[in-house]
DNA sequence: CACACAAATGTATGCGCATACATTTTGGTC
DNA sequence: GACCAAAATGTATGCGCATACATTTGTGTG
């Protein structure tokens, strides 16, 4: 059936398939997009037809003649970890639901993201950025000249319309968290200028003090390679702690994996905690105490508001906010729950 | 210049294009394709009108003239861990590299693939699956008539060139390792009949012995969850066992987890080795000993691949095997290295 | 300055489908 | 059986681009 792998013969088209059943062009696209209009005697004929030669609709000639791609971009810097993953999960389901495709773009790396970008917004019918703000407004004018475009993470746009996750207030209950276990020498780590996010944590951090003197962040990119240099200024007591607020859960592990390393006690000598509730947090020891994101319904929602921009319902542009929670474990200086108590965030599978 | 984000203007084309830089639309279409068959001082009349006018062209448009959708399908099962997003990664940054977008369709929960599957056929000029063996020998044929198909990791069909990466040798390799350590009550968890790929590191545990009795496979699902249950068998003694080597990290993660917290040492009690090499393999102590593989590698290669099938370069199919390596922490009983040698594997962040 | 030839640009067509509109068939009804 | 509306099907067109082919403009030579 198929003969030689490479020897495509010439595929079937609606007019190959209208005349093995005997029918014209108009029915078979009937067929395929209002069966009910279609005489069942008919519809079975052109059915047969369709299987027995392949026939897969052209997919750009439907975009064409239809007016639409049915198709979403996505643009996400990177996948590493399972923040972007999840997203993209939640993503990805929704728009499938719809009967809708993902093309996917990655930014990071990319010598020429404006360029990927025009012709992204030339095969789908909007995108959806993550990292808006990384966009020239140039690029970002002649995409939204073409599609509706969304933006993931807050941004400085105020005319954009964006999905987001809290931060502000989870930062200031975790730190408080951190407070009431009689910590009093908190330090934030990670550059607050590096992302809208971080900032926003900071500022909860901050806001938790209460007008008590706050430390100056310690400057630092939300990576793992990041966490021995840390790790190593509070070491060296270069930097004076008794808790450590890291701006994710990748920098909080390997801070805290250095820590213990060299012999300091997480949490009796200083708490760690992060962000993000990565699968990792869950494994180490002590459990790290984070804040869960509620990842996978931010794709899911922002895909939902995407089909509807697309298929033209309006509804007012707004700068949505997700709920997000903080989840104790150990690393924060509380006792283990129940065994299976620290798992309890564990139901988003990663 | 986005008036009213809402109020799009209607899209500029090559006729509008055209027309306000006074040219045809041929000229128009050549500036973008053969720029240097188009006079330089017409050219940049063309660029500005461009410019002006935000025109993006339309991907469908071009792809029915241009004969290519210039875009890749890949379908994998879910993305749930680093490994699916590392082969995404590597895939994308290759066809991105080619000016080729990738279309994203994750199969796992999907109530009709067969028909997502098609529809993507039509829309793509390639498509690379993973975990071809669920996808019915019918649809397959549909949509090989069409486009050329590639699988990933290893499968039945002899006539379906696919990419894997290297299993047997490395389980044999892991498990002599195991015995090397004295262990002689060796068990594999993780079911052989779940995918070829367990099945082959089931075939390379067996080689291992030499002849040597060798325990039934305990059968687990590749999951977190199934770790207590694992675990439980060892503690209750149903199951007697000095090692245990696990089909993945998840499982070996899941399993260690709880051994330890039922006051069982890893390793000079029992041993646990995984496969996969995710980032909390080298988080957890003791740091556990796994498999690498070249998974990104693996994605990019696949993408090169793909491309020259579009591109029609022939080049025979073939069953392309990528080699992985045993990374070797604690776990496994051997003793901590230099603090920084655990952490060798980790250059592939995650 | 006439000519040949190359470079630059324009004109016309088709890619494969969806669909508005035209035509034919069907099923009732009196 | 004649007539009419509704159902079924067919015909013709355009979506926006790339490109083969036709035409015009430019360059160099004798």
């Amino acid at each position: 059936m198929a003969p030689e792998p490479g020897t495509r013969s010439p595929r079937a088209t609606v007019y190959t398939v209208a005349e093995r059943a005997g029918v014209s062009v108009a029915t078979v696209s009937r067929v395929l997009q209002e069966p009910h209009r279609v005489k069942e005697a008919t519809r079975a004929r052109v059915l047969v037809a369709i299987d027995e030669l392949d026939y897969v609709p052209h997919g750009a000639a439907r975009s064409l003649a239809y007016h639409r791609h049915e198709a979403h971009g996505l643009v996400l810097p990177e996948l590493s970890g399972p923040y972007y993953s999840e997203l993209l999960m939640g993503y990805e389901s929704v728009a499938a639901a719809a009967g809708y495709s993902v093309v996917l773009l990655l930014s990071e790396g990319k010598d020429d993201v404006g360029a990927a970008l025009r012709r992204l917004a030339g095969k789908v019918d909007g995108i959806v950025i993550m990292g808006a703000a990384d966009v020239p407004e140039r690029t970002l004018t002649a995409l939204r000249a073409r599609v509706p475009v969304l933006g993931l993470t807050r941004n400085d746009r105020a005319d954009l319309e964006s999905f987001a996750t809290e931060n502000r207030s989870s930062a200031e209950e975790l730190t408080r968290h951190l407070l009431d276990h009689g910590r009093r020498r908190l330090v934030f780590v990670g550059s607050p200028d590096l992302a809208i996010d971080v900032r926003e944590r900071y500022e909860g951090f901050v806001a938790a003090h209460d007008g008590r003197p706050v430390a100056p962040p310690l400057p630092a990119d939300l990576r793992e390679t990041e966490g021995g240099r840390v790790a190593d200024l509070v070491l060296s007591g270069e930097v004076e702690a008794d808790a450590l607020m890291c701006a994710n859960d990748e920098l909080a592990l390997a801070v805290m994996d250095r820590l213990v390393d060299r012999g300091l006690d997480v949490p009796s000598d200083i708490a760690v905690v992060g962000w993000d509730d990565v699968m990792t947090a869950r494994y180490v020891r002590p459990g790290l105490t984070t804040v869960a994101q509620p990842v996978r319904d931010l794709g899911a929602r922002a895909a939902a508001r995407m089909h509807d921009l697309i298929v033209g319902s309006t509804g007012d542009p707004d700068q949505h906010t997700l709920p997000t929670t903080v989840v104790i474990r150990q690393s924060c200086g509380c006792p283990p729950a129940g065994t299976e108590a620290q798992h309890t965030a564990a139901d988003t599978k990663e």
